[in-house]
RNA sequence: GCGCCCGUAGCUCAGUUGGAUAGAGCACCAGCCUUCUAAGCUGGCGGUCGCAGGUUCGACUCCUGCCGGGCGCGCCA
């Protein structure tokens, strides 16, 4: 409808153009919105007022010429000026009318538009390092990333839905030290565990199945082990020197084959628990891609020597520096240390030269607003080797800040104090989580008040948006009961018979949906639909609490059934997208 | 110190690429179940849009400066 109006007022200025009463090559784009207010009809341009100053005209004489050039529609009842020159339009009821009509004929792709044109867009989200189960700050990067995926999806493009495994770093290291150092306590070695070592429960986990599985194996004297190491900080030592020498000491002692085996049960143990995790919140990926793979494949390699012939790489202090302060960038950045291993840095240009490779127009990644240092230099990288840095779109979602008994938590995956996503799914459920998480715009920092969210769990929008869709089921089992019979062509045919002021604005609103999806598909803002779903909901409770639908009238009756069966059907829809489940009877 | 994000009702937040009278939920107050589920509906209370300038027909929205909060500034990932 919006479209339909746009369309009609740039053929009335490329008629205006034609007879030369506007001055051609104005560059003005046509954009019509909904009116906030009922008396200024359902439609309103500014177009007059966007023009005035560069055409030297009035606003009010210039919108009323643009009136008179407007080609004839059906679907429009009044046109008029209104306030310093805006265009309002009057729709007719039967424009509306055929909306509900659209919705029962395209079910679950009504609303799906071809926006997007089947660009290729990936979206990278949550990516964790795989060093502990997820917790609620993932959880926020889950729930936007994967409605946001789903979002693009339906708005016409190609969404490959990928997640980045960390699984070459020092973290990982560090987690395979500390499960093996679990172990050791399992065989009954004694020593103090490192300060700077994974301490969660599920470590212990790890180290048990590890003995569990392989008796002494890889059991090596405490002493042995801990003999002539850095100290720890305890003992007057750095924490960070004592890990890694501990790494090393753990990789020399066991051997690369079996230091391999204790780090691989440790990857695999606790990405096999994201991976479940996600999939029981509804979100799944096309790809998990693996940091060493794509490491070991010489693709790093390759990033670096492209960035080498760019002329943008140099040596200083032992260690190879890309130089992207050329680029905007605030300092120059270590590619290559000086004991000749490449930074994460490194990793990560290959990454996102290997995503663009992959034939992706767009590629979205979505970051913990902790790195939001991270974004200039990943562009210039891009820029340096010649890719469009504008392809690439990283969205910051800012930290969801916990509260329980109105203090503070702190998250802290090192040292197993956070709570978890599962946790939180278990207390409030997939659906109130996934509708929580994307009620915010994610650049908002997101107060979680646990407490609220435990106990008062019902206050939940979600539950109020599914009751809607709860409450037409019932209507069907209550007109079931009485002995009626829902017959939708003949409800077609009385459509005209839905003049009520609660039935205009609900038909209205669904009308929106269409738009809304583009709106938050285009802007990157998932929250768009979770305030739309409540609105929906709210004109349809509204319209509940005022109308009787099942009346004598078999006319009557059948059109609004119609309705609150396209009501139904929308919020259905856009349910799904947010992953949260539209029941029957609650 | 520099950079990014945020500042809107008592609380949590929307505000449709600058539009008409700034909205919702929660909380609080008053009503509505012999009629399709009261997880609902109706009405009320509640605001110097952080502060001060600027841009223009028009600013919560854009620009500048300040104040306050979060985050980041490694040869960590």
């Amino acid at each position: 409808m919006k479209h339909h109006i746009e369309n009609l007022i740039t053929s009335a200025l490329a008629g205006l153009e034609a007879t030369g009463a506007l001055p051609s090559g104005h560059g003005a784009t046509v954009t019509v919105d909904h009116t906030k207010s009922k008396e200024h009809g359902d439609f309103a341009c500014n177009i007059a007022l966007v023009l005035a100053k560069q055409v030297r005209a009035k606003p009010r004489e210039l919108a009323e010429k643009i009136i008179k050039a407007l080609p004839a529609s059906g679907k429009i009842t009044k046109v008029e000026i209104a306030g310093p020159g805006f265009i309002n339009f009057f729709l007719s009821p039967s424009a509306y009318h055929s909306v509900v009509r659209d919705i029962l004929e395209k079910r679950g792709t009504f609303g799906h538009s071809r926006m997007g044109a089947g660009r290729k867009v990936q979206v990278e989200f949550v990516s964790a390092n795989p060093t502990g189960p997820l917790h609620v700050g993932h959880g926020r990067g889950a729930a936007y990333g994967a409605t946001l995926a789903n979002l693009l999806d339906k708005v016409g493009y190609q969404v490959h839905r990928e997640y980045y495994i960390n699984d070459a770093g020092r973290q990982m290291d560090i987690l395979a030290t500390s499960v093996w150092l679990r172990y050791l306590e399992l065989c009954g070695e004694k020593f103090d565990f490192p300060v700077n070592g994974y301490k969660g429960d599920y470590v212990y986990d790890i180290g048990a199945t590890l003995h569990r599985e392989n008796g002494d194996k890889y059991r090596q004297a405490a002493g042995k082990i801990f003999e002539d190491l850095l100290p720890d900080e305890p003992q007057g030592g750095d924490k960070e020197t004592h890990i890694d020498a501990l790494i090393e000491r753990a990789k020399s002692l066991l051997g690369t084959a079996n230091y391999r085996k204790v780090f691989d049960l440790g990857l695999k143990v606790i990405l096999d628990d994201i991976r479940q995790d996600l999939e029981e919140f509804g979100v799944n990926y096309d790809q998990w891609y693996s940091e060493r793979a794509l490491v070991e494949s010489g693709a790093a390699d390759r990033a670096i020597a492209r960035l080498k012939k760019s002329g943008h790489v140099y040596e200083k202090d032992g260690a190879l520096w890309f130089r992207s302060t050329d680029y905007g960038d605030e300092k120059d950045r270590v590619l290559v240390r000086e004991n000749g291993q490449k930074t994460y840095f490194a990793h990560d240009i290959a990454y996102h030269m290997d995503k663009l490779e992959r034939g992706n127009d767009q590629v979205i990644d979505i970051w913990g607003a902790d790195h939001h240092g991270y974004v200039p230099r990943i562009k210039a990288a891009l820029a340096a080797i010649g890719d469009n840095p504008e392809r690439l779109h990283v969205l910051l979602v800012q930290f969801a800040i916990l509260y329980q008994g109105g203090e503070r938590m702190q998250m802290s995956t090192r040292s197993g104090e956070f709570v978890t996503l599962r946790e939180l799914r278990d207390e409030v459920g997939n659906d109130a989580a996934r509708f929580f998480y994307v009620l915010r715009r994610c650049e908002q920092h997101m107060d979680f008040d646990l407490d609220l969210a435990k106990s008062q769990s019902n206050d939940n929008p979600v539950f109020y948006v599914q009751y809607a869709h709860a409450r037409i089921h019932s209507v069907f089992r209550q007109m079931q009961e009485k002995g009626f019979q829902h017959d939708p062509a003949n409800g077609d045919r009385h459509l005209v018979r839905l003049t009520e002021t609660h039935e205009i604005t609900l038909i209205q609103r669904l009308a929106r949906y269409p738009d809304i999806l583009e709106a938050a598909a285009r802007d990157h803002e998932p929250h768009q639909l979770a305030y739309y779903l409540r609105e929906l909901a709210y004109d349809f409770h509204t319209y509940y609490g005022t109308h009787t639908f099942l009346v004598d009238d078999p006319a009557l009756r059948d059109a609004r059934l119609n309705l609150i069966v396209a009501t139904r059907q929308v919020i259905a829809n856009g349910l799904q997208l947010l992953g949260v489940s539209a029941p029957e009877s609650m």
